[in-house]
DNA sequence: CAGTGGTCTAGACCACACT
DNA sequence: GTGTGGTCTAGACCACTGC
């Protein structure tokens, strides 16, 4: 225990929270100006964030258990706690009573595809299986100048283009074409995405280190145009769903837009409202 | 008020209300079958939900402090608090520093529609102004089949049928056709809700008593048919967002069947995922 | 000023998973 | 049994609101 000076009114000023156990310690920060109260918890989270982020635990990987990182930000277990629940109600840890605290991951997630919100009218989500994919391209080029504005690039720098089509039980019904940073994403392949199996964010994360953590969507409904058509297999004309998607990792750094086309005639697009 | 509110009927496998929490108990009850573990926040929380369906606090009411809840219940502060955390993140509760912690409601809350997920395309949500809205039919009927089946009503059954447009500067956007449990809505007409400003789930609270505290969605894209297309105004074939609504009151007792179809040329479904 | 929710602590004990 | 998260308590103090 170092110093008994550890007097429990810290609330005052803003905690260091000593990262390594190393002690930089009693360096109160001074809250000058603006600077808004923050509460410790929400420090401590913070540097859970920065911890994730810089990859310290990976995607899977269990993370010290709350009585150790109260040791190691030197605060007690229940501001831990509390820091620890805000960032799994955000879905970036699971806790797992017995066993400890893990780093969400899309693999390994007993449902598919996380983000997807389109399910069957009837039966229950499970049922059909797996969904048959055909990559169409994986090509790289220049960014389209709204491409970049959403992804935060300059235009005219490299991204990844992959177009692919989802089916269900023999029909075609996901056309999706995916932008992606280049510099994020240096060696992905048509190869590399028709051998793999298992959802494409779980991909991002092993083999490029890219973590979805939230997404936007925005939804119209659209005709099918003459280039659509055909590989969703319906008549142009017929009503889809457009389905944009603008997904960001940690810090809310926009990592992938995605523009799906969705078939709706024996499927929908599920939503919670609360 | 008189003080026969006392202590409601705690699980007493674990709390033996008032007296010190020493050792006294131990009465390890043998529960078997299905009674699962039920910590003691979670029975407050039903408590409180209790209240709240009784209408014992009212919406926009404040609820007692969670000093005098504690006492009530016979717990600490803590346990109470978690409750209520629960009940704020469900949009049940609301909390206010310094002020108290009052009932939610729909009336009252600066954003005009809680469960409207159309937004523009471009510009703040809020900059266009309220919506027009036109009443097309209020009649009571009896309940498809259908309808009945999702409400939770014997087919036969009345419902309240409403159908209505609603407009954004001038253009007609959103046709919706409402159906609520004739039991529940005595009295609503169509001269009611014309005369009425503000959301249709506000007067629901203030004249029924009824309040909707989730919702979940089906969209899907569909062509605009026959009858659909002059009242918004476009051509039969129009693709369309087909928004079926199933609202549900505490309890998760159904209360309204809503299904709309949305112009999405300007605006979109606004969802976010995570 | 008093009253409310918000933060933080320290310690006890329970439920669960592994070994 | 040991170690993990989960619950509960009691008390202190802080921040905000309104009298």
């Amino acid at each position: 225990m170092p110093s008994s000076t550890e007097n429990p009114s810290l609330s005052s000023e803003q905690r260091p929270a000593a990262d390594a156990l190393g002690g930089s310690d009693a360096a109160a920060t001074v809250l000058q100006g603006a600077p808004a109260f923050s509460p410790l918890y929400q420090q401590i989270k913070t540097l859970i964030l920065r911890s994730l982020q810089a990859g310290e635990w990976k995607p899977g990987d269990m993370i010290p258990s709350e009585l150790d990182l109260a040791a190691r930000y030197r605060v007690s277990q229940g501001t831990v706690r509390k820091a620890i629940d805000e960032l799994a109600t955000d879905n970036l840890l699971v806790r797992r009573q017995g066993k400890g605290t893990f780093v969400a991951t899309h693999a390994e997630q007993h449902i598919q595809y996380r983000f997807l919100r389109l399910l069957p009218d009837a039966g229950d989500p499970g049922s059909q299986g797996p969904a048959e994919r055909h990559i169409i391209e994986c090509r790289r080029q220049r960014a389209p100048a709204e491409v970049a504005r959403q992804l935060g690039l300059r235009s005219g720098d490299t991204v990844v283009q992959v177009r692919r089509v989802l089916g269900f039980q023999g029909t075609p019904t996901i056309l999706e074409e995916i932008w992606l940073p280049g510099h994020s994403f240096k060696g992905l392949t048509l190869e590399t995405l028709s051998t793999d199996k298992g959802p494409m964010y779980a991909l991002f994360e092993t083999q490029f280190g890219v973590r979805m953590v939230r997404a936007v969507e925005k939804v119209k409904a659209v005709a099918a145009d003459a280039d659509s058509a055909p590989l969703l297999g319906v008549q142009p004309g017929h009503p889809l769903l457009s389905v944009e998607r603008l997904a960001f990792t940690y810090n809310d750094v926009p990592m992938e837009l995605r523009r799906g086309l969705y078939r709706t005639e024996t499927r929908h697009y599920h939503n919670e409202l609360s």
